[in-house]
DNA sequence: TGTACATCAGTGAACGCGCGTTCACTGATGTAC
DNA sequence: TGTACATCAGTGAACGCGCGTTCACTGATGTAC
């Protein structure tokens, strides 16, 4: 059960499966992902996932986590300006650019669900915490004056607008957008949140 | 090939398919749809849908269909309302209701995905024109500064961004968002992209 | 009023395929003596 | 250094199931004469 103690020479079997699945995923969508096209390209036989992890969904979960890590990564230099308007606008925009970059893998971290009943297993559970942890330091430093409990849904739903906004971008209902034009309008999109939020804040300011 | 003529006394097996599809979906989601339930539900046999309909996927299309005329309807009161800013804000608020009260039709919205190369047939197409120009419309009043191409697109922008805040709630990573609290959330998101628009809009009025 | 024939919506068993998962087996590697 | 045995990652054919779609057939309805 333990695998973190053995020093490898090259990326072991679990590791060789996810790369695959990861690239899968980026070339034809978390749709388009099927267990012998990620052992066919992991370089061994079908069964050979069944030791290395559990479920398929596993294998897109492992995926996802990773996804996560790199937009968190993506996020960071934004996320440590430290006027949190032009925070909020690089935070943003560095967002865009990673959702345009990694479109597919960035889909199937909103597209996966599990069956039923079973919740997301806690590491994975975590890297959403960071994440949105990440995106809320700005607003809360331009919202001083709403109590915490309001802060932690208003950043979620800052979160959702500009979401939403690359969301539908990248699904073609706004038909072959491009780069530019999308980053434009979540730059328009922030900057009146922004001087809408400032403006609320401190009416007379 | 045509079926407009005939004055019948009950629904027609067609009706009456597609009903049973939207009953379905309602219940169980896009996801959840199976031919076998809906010919069940529709008193005939699963042959039968190949009579009234091309495709499953041409019955889905029916369906989401009716949701985007339903949702028409639902915003027309409010897209009426002669204020800009108030137009905005209760149009976005009855959005989130409508989301709500009907989560599975409203997701099958936007789940929904042809395969491949082939793309939404025109009456489809129509339907999502005639609701964006209907959200348009205060936007349009709220900022006649702009050029109607940028217009355009930041009311697809604006819708985006209400609907992404929605999206998130309803797959419950807002993890069990009561109604009002959505409803707020996406007040206070209108409320303040209103109030940052105008702020641009008129920099010292 | 009756007979023969055509049409076609409706039937449901069968087809076919995609695909995740299992499982009996193999063979390389490690351990005991 | 050599032999017997255990372990277990890796194999890939086979399983099993869900499910959309087809197709040969049925039977009600309409039309012609």
């Amino acid at each position: 059960m333990n695998d973190t103690s053995k020093p490898e020479s090259k990326p072991d079997l679990r590791t060789r499966l996810i790369d695959a699945a990861e690239f899968e995923i980026a070339e034809k969508g978390l749709a388009g992902l099927k267990a012998r096209d990620v052992t066919g390209r992991a370089g061994c036989a079908l069964g050979a996932i069944y030791n290395a992890v559990a479920d398929l969904d596993e294998l897109v979960q492992r995926v996802n986590s990773r996804t996560l890590v790199r937009l968190g990564a993506a996020l960071a230099p934004a996320s440590e300006t430290s006027a949190p308007e032009a925070a909020m606008l690089t935070l943003a925009d560095a967002y865009a650019v990673f959702a345009l970059n990694n479109r597919r893998l960035w889909s199937a971290l909103f597209e996966h669900r599990l069956p039923e009943g079973v919740g997301m297993p806690d590491w994975h559970r975590q890297d959403h915490e960071v994440l949105i942890a990440r995106i809320g330091g700005p607003l809360i430093a331009l919202r001083p004056d709403l109590p915490a409990e309001v802060l932690r849904l208003r950043v979620r739903t800052l979160f959702g607008a500009v979401h939403g906004v690359v969301h539908l971008a990248l699904q073609g209902r706004l038909v072959g957008l491009p780069e530019a034009a999308l980053r434009q309008e979540v730059a328009a999109l922030v900057t009146a949140l922004v001087a809408g939020a400032r403006q609320l804040a401190e009416p007379e300011a």
